[in-house]
DNA sequence: ACGATCAATAACCGTTCGGTTATTGATCGT
DNA sequence: ACGATCAATAACCGAACGGTTATTGATCGT
């Protein structure tokens, strides 16, 4: 789990791959161009990007022709919840919460 | 509140600085030669990644002495639980969706 | 007062990172 | 069949990163 924490923060950590992230979370299932379109970077930086999230597997791609189609993998934050949880007995409510949710969310 | 994500997200993806953190989470409050003890790394690294965890708000160095007592900053950890809650919300918003679909499917 | 200890800083080094342009490979429309 | 389009790969570049050793500055014990 230590591993698995490793990547998906080192893979979150950047401004440009977590936005990227965070709109196919809100957006759902988007092309490489749809993608490039709001990147401010360029095509090959956005597959390169797509390609380490997806290393992370927090991103999932489709072919379908010869369009790609990405998605957000949710249950691959799992690591990064679990760790807060462990770390920050503070916050251990909201954690449980959200550590809830995942669960629900595996099935 | 984004600044402050990538600042934590970035300060807690390097493993020997997060493992810094983690210590002080778990032991309270240490001095840099008890935290160079354990780390595998120099002196000067370890004041380094503490001075950019000092930095990213995650941590507090108590100046005793010729000693600098550091401990673990929770509060700095918001940010990534509110990133995470964002998020979360959308998980939910998407889950109950299908569980109201899935009901009315029933019917 | 002086040597030892603790922590921060300086200076440097190899590697990784995020970006670019150019190219290739595959698939689509006509 | 062919030009256009989509995505991945290659090759490269400068900057940032994580580490080192050497040094400095401050404080402690004797």
């Amino acid at each position: 789990m230590q591993v698995r924490a490793d990547i998906v923060f080192k893979s979150l950590s950047d401004p440009t791959r977590r936005a990227l992230f965070e709109r196919l979370c809100r957006e759902g299932e988007l092309t490489v161009w749809e993608l490039t379109d709001a990147a401010r970077v360029s095509q090959p930086a956005v597959s390169k990007h797509l390609g380490q999230l997806k290393s992370a597997g927090l991103v999932r791609g489709r072919r379908q022709g010869r369009e790609t189609h990405y998605s957000a993998e949710t249950k691959a934050l799992k690591p990064l919840v679990d760790w807060l949880g462990f770390y920050a007995a503070f916050w251990r409510e909201k954690f449980d919460a959200l550590e809830n949710l995942l669960n629900r969310m595996d099935q």
